[in-house]
DNA sequence: CCGCATCCCTAAGGATACTG
DNA sequence: CAGTATCCTTAGGGATGCGG
């Protein structure tokens, strides 16, 4: 239970914090293929998602920069990148199935009318 | 386990509907002051956020279309309205506590370089 | 093949003024 | 006091082309 109000505004930054760092339109998207169907590379997720280079590039450094997905150069005749899940990104589970079991139930108390 | 391609596309569904709902720059600011001090009048709420009135005003409607607050007219001399969290917005403290839990712990995590 | 640079568009958010 | 209308600024996201 959050008491005072120092809890309260920590408590709202914790939030926040973690809104930044999975919301947006793509990083959930990105996420969940690489824990799926594993290993990807850049250009594997570019046409999987259908997101642009520019974009899909901007969200795999935010990504890695919170250590959910991890980076690796092959060292191929034309180099590629391959992009996969940390077991970090297991420690988000408990989020992602709060958020998914409410949008749910969200989706039938709002069609009640 | 989510198993069918089916069950992911739905469950990728839930949690950007969850996002939608909650994420935003105001959101949860608002919902967090009703829950945490009760009813508030809309000019309270302007003044306790520093939202200007035209965004206070949206996030509100969005907030109220989904039945996480509730908002009540009084008859007063120049008319009042009040906002409160609606017994709904309890729904949401599993997915609030989840992120309040990760967003603390990961705020250590990327310190640790 | 990866992904940065550039340019562009739309959407989110904000300041101010005004009306019921 | 509540909230809408108008105008403006910024951020998010996207298309294309080039260099490593």
């Amino acid at each position: 239970m959050v008491k005072h109000a120092k809890d309260c505004d920590d408590a709202h930054f914790a939030v926040q914090d973690t809104l930044y760092v999975i919301g947006g339109k793509w990083k959930m998207v990105i996420l969940s293929i690489l824990v799926r169907f594993g290993t990807k590379r850049f250009g594997e997720l570019a046409r999987l998602t259908g997101i642009s280079a520019r974009i899909l590039s901007k969200e795999l450094n935010e990504l890695e920069q919170n250590k959910l997905i991890s980076r690796k150069v092959c060292d191929t005749k034309p180099i590629t990148v391959e992009y996969s899940a940390t077991a970090y990104s297991k420690s988000l589970h408990e989020v992602i199935n709060a958020m998914i079991k409410w949008g749910r139930n969200h989706k039938k108390k709002i069609r009640e009318k």
